[in-house]
DNA sequence: TCATTAAGTATGC
DNA sequence: GCATACTTAATGA
């Protein structure tokens, strides 16, 4: 296997704080792997071997409820640890993990987990601060759901994704993985005919720009409008 | 206001 | 040319 470069880490907040030997030291026991579009990582209650750092591409955290339907709980973009069960006092893994995009992970087994908290300074501090960060944003979609309108609804979870993973276009703010109307509905708890109806709406009024699998955020400022602040 | 049904068009391997 | 993505209208809770 090739050797990774310590580039890959440095700047990454878990390991701001270390030192070019110590970054050696973890990548040294880091395996990588590349992962296509639609691949599930690991699933939900499964065994938790391994804790993964995305490098490259988009992951849907998915959840299934106890009515068997799948809600997708939030978006890892690169430079985030994800599947770190072992942060969580578990030994299975919350959530399923899919590939949104073509993407390209590191992974450790959890027994070095210890090691890592212990040895490398920020990198316990951090793995639990963007464990607190996405409780957190969990914790606020849900009540949205449960409080707010289909409109704001959708709206809000479209200015997630492109805040998170927006690149600037000429156009606007695009999305930078592949997103079905049938994706938002899973984010918003609506359907994916009344995700259809409010874009093609957006569209007319030039606020989005949406091709198959693809959306352009044009009028940014009028989406936060509908997403919350009332007129 | 929104889900559901249903019936259509567009797109891409 | 087939499956998948998306659109639109109608109906009713």
């Amino acid at each position: 296997m090739a050797k990774l470069d310590e580039s890959l880490l440095t700047g990454l907040p878990p390991f701001s704080m270390l030192n070019r030997a110590q970054i050696r030291e973890i990548l040294d026991h880091a395996v990588s792997r590349r992962y296509d579009e639609g691949t599930t990582i690991f699933h939900e209650g499964a065994e938790a071997e391994r804790f993964f750092l995305l490098l490259d591409g988009y992951l849907r955290v998915v959840r299934t409820t106890p009515g068997g339907d799948q809600i997708i709980v939030l978006h890892i973009s690169p430079g985030q640890l994800f599947g770190i069960a072992p942060a969580l006092q578990r030994d299975t893994y919350p959530a399923t993990s899919i590939a949104a995009a073509e993407s390209i992970a590191l992974s450790w087994p959890v027994s070095l987990w210890p090691d890592f908290t212990a040895k490398y300074p920020g990198f316990a501090t951090e793995s639990y601060k963007t464990l607190g960060q996405r409780l957190g944003q969990i914790q606020e979609t849900l009540t949205e759901m449960a409080t707010q309108a289909v409109e704001k609804r959708v709206a809000s979870a479209v200015l997630r994704m492109a805040n998170q993973s927006g690149i600037k276009t000429e156009n606007g703010i695009e999305i930078a993985f592949p997103v079905t109307r049938q994706n938002i509905s899973d984010m918003t708890g609506t359907t994916l005919h009344t995700v259809s109806r409010l874009l093609s709406a957006w569209q007319k009024d030039g606020i989005v720009e949406s091709t198959r699998k693809h959306i352009v955020v044009t009028d940014p400022h009028r989406l936060v409008i509908l997403s919350g602040a009332q007129d």
